[in-house]
DNA sequence: CGGGTGCGGTTCATTATTTGAACCATCGGT
DNA sequence: ACCGATGGTTCAAATAATGAACCGCACCCG
C-alpha cells in the first residue's frame, strides 16, 4: 500500500454524519501510527484538502475538493445537469429522487430533489455512502456492469440492511437479469424498510454504467399506476442524462420498449 | 517535499482549459520522472481522484472528487448557499457575478451566474485560478488576510496582466487600505482590461476572509449610479453568505455604513 | 516500405523517505 | 495531584520511492 493511497484512504473516513475528525479519532479509525496519521494529514492540510479546527484542533475537508469538483464539472457536468433532471423527476412524479455514482465497492450519492407534493417523503443526505445489492440504484449499475466486477461485488460479505435485503449472490444474479430485460430496477424494502424505490443506470461515453438515477417513494404510495408513471419518467430523465453528459448507453439496452 | 504533497501537486495541473492530460504532458508539466508521475497517478486513480480516458489513456478528475465536495458541501454548504445569492445579486445587478476562494498563492473562482438583461456581459468559467493582487476578489480577501500572508502574497513577482494592473506593492498595500476603509474592493480594467469589478470578502468563523463574492461588468456601463446600486446589493449579499455558512466579518468590518 | 519520433508502460539497483514505539506537553475531570 | 485523554515530536530501522534505461507500439513522413 503506497503513501499516497494511505494518505488518500484518510479522507475516506469523512462522512455526512462525520464531517470533522481528531487526529487520535483517525488513528484508531484508519488502525495507522499516530505519527503516521499527523504527517499525512499535515500534508494533505498543506494541499488544502483538509483544513484544521480552531477549537480542538479537528480535521474536516478542506476547499481544495471544491476546486477540484468544480473543475470537473466544467468538463463533464454531471452535477449541474442533473440538478436540473432531478428537479424535473421530482415534479413530476412527486417523490424523492436522487443520483449517484457507482465506486469500487459502494455506491455514493451525489445529490437530490424533493418534492411538496406529500407531507410525508423519503428523506436523504447527499454524498451518503450505500451498498451495491441492497439499493435500486446499486443493483441498476451491476446490472450494466463488466461480470468480473459484478463478482468482485457479490464475492464480498453482503450485509442484510433490513428483514428484505437480498444476500444471496444467485437470487441477485437472477434479479440483475431481470434488470436487464426492462433497464430499470426496484427495490421493495431492501436498503429501509416501507421505502419502494426505482432506479436507471446513467452511462458514460464508453458505454459502461457510471451511475444511477433514482425515485425513492413510502410503499404505501405505490400502486401499480403510480409504478407506471415513475418507470415512464425515469426512463426518460435516465437516457437524457446519460445523453447530457456524454454518455452512450450499451447496444443491449432496452431504448423505449417497456414491458 | 513529501510523496503525499508530489501526487497532490499533479491535481493542480488539471485546468479549465486543460481537463485531460496524458502522462507525457503530465511528466513535463511537473518536471517530475515519468516512472514517478505514472506511479502516482495510478495511485490517485486506484482511489478514483482521477481516471483513463479509454482511447488516449488521457488522465481527467474522477468522481471521487464529486464525492468529497458533496460531503464538504454536506457540512459547510458554501456552494450551494452562494448559487442562490450569486442568482439573486445577478439578478438584482444585472450583472454577471461569482464566488472565489482564496488559497495560497492564488484565489480559485468556484461558481458564477449570469443575468439575461444584457447582451454584452463579462463570461466567466468556474474553477478558474486567477492572482490575488489583480482582482477585485483577491484585494477584498487580501484587505482582510494576516499582514504576514500579505507579505507573502506582495513579495512574489506581480505579474502585469493589463496596462493597469497594479504591480508596485506600496500601491497595492495603500489600495489595501482603502479597501478596510469600505469593506468593499473595486478594480477596472486590472485583470482584463474594459472590465470593471467590484468585491466583498466572505469571512469563516474564525473572522479571517475567506474567499469574496464579486461583481463583473463591462466599464462602459458603471456610471456613478450604477456602482451605488453595486456597492449597497453587494455588501447586502456578502452580509447574508457571510452570515449564512457561519461565518463572522471581524469587529473592524464596515457594518452598514458607506462612505 | 523503413526509420524516426513520441507515446504509455516497465524494470531494478540505488537512495531517500516513511515508519512506529516511545516520549513530551497540555488539558479536563475526579 | 493524579489519571487518562488529547495533539504533537523524536530518531534509528525498515521500507518504499526514485530515475535512467528499456520495451513495444502507434503514427507520421520521406
Amino acid at each position: 500500500m503506497g503513501t499516497v493511497t494511505k494518505a488518500l484512504s484518510l479522507l475516506s473516513f469523512f462522512a455526512p454524519d462525520r464531517p470533522e475528525i481528531g487526529l487520535s479519532d483517525l488513528t484508531r479509525l484508519s488502525s495507522m501510527n499516530k505519527a503516521t496519521v499527523y504527517r499525512l494529514m499535515g500534508e494533505l492540510q498543506a494541499a488544502g484538502f483538509v483544513e484544521q479546527g480552531e477549537g480542538d484542533r479537528a480535521y474536516r475537508l478542506g476547499p481544495q475538493v471544491l476546486h477540484l469538483a468544480a473543475l470537473r464539472e466544467a468538463s463533464t457536468p454531471i452535477l449541474s445537469v442533473s440538478r436540473r433532471i432531478l428537479r424535473e423527476l421530482s415534479d413530476e412524479t412527486g417523490e424523492t429522487t436522487h443520483v449517484s455514482l457507482g465506486h469500487d465497492s459502494w455506491v455514493q450519492t451525489l445529490s437530490h430533489a424533493y418534492s411538496p407534493r406529500h407531507a410525508t417523503k423519503v428523506t436523504m443526505e447527499d454524498a451518503q455512502t450505500v451498498t451495491y445489492h441492497a439499493t435500486s440504484s446499486g443493483l441498476a449499475i451491476l446490472a450494466y456492469a463488466d461480470p468480473q466486477f459484478v463478482d468482485s461485488i457479490l464475492s464480498q460479505p453482503l450485509k442484510s440492511h433490513t428483514s428484505k435485503t437480498l444476500v444471496d449472490p444467485d437470487l441477485i444474479r437472477s434479479k440483475l437479469e431481470q434488470i436487464r430485460q426492462t433497464g430499470l430496477a426496484d427495490t421493495l424494502g431492501s436498503f429501509e424498510l416501507e421505502v419502494h424505490s426505482h432506479a436507471v443506470p446513467i452511462f458514460g461515453a464508453d458505454h459502461r454504467a457510471i451511475g444511477a438515477l433514482a425515485v425513492a417513494a413510502p410503499a404505501a404510495r405505490m400502486p401499480a399506476a403510480q409504478q407506471d408513471i415513475i418507470r415512464a419518467a425515469l426512463r426518460r430523465a435516465g437516457a437524457a442524462l446519460t445523453h447530457r453528459i456524454g454518455g452512450r448507453p450499451p447496444a443491449d439496452y432496452p431504448q423505449c420498449a417497456a414491458p
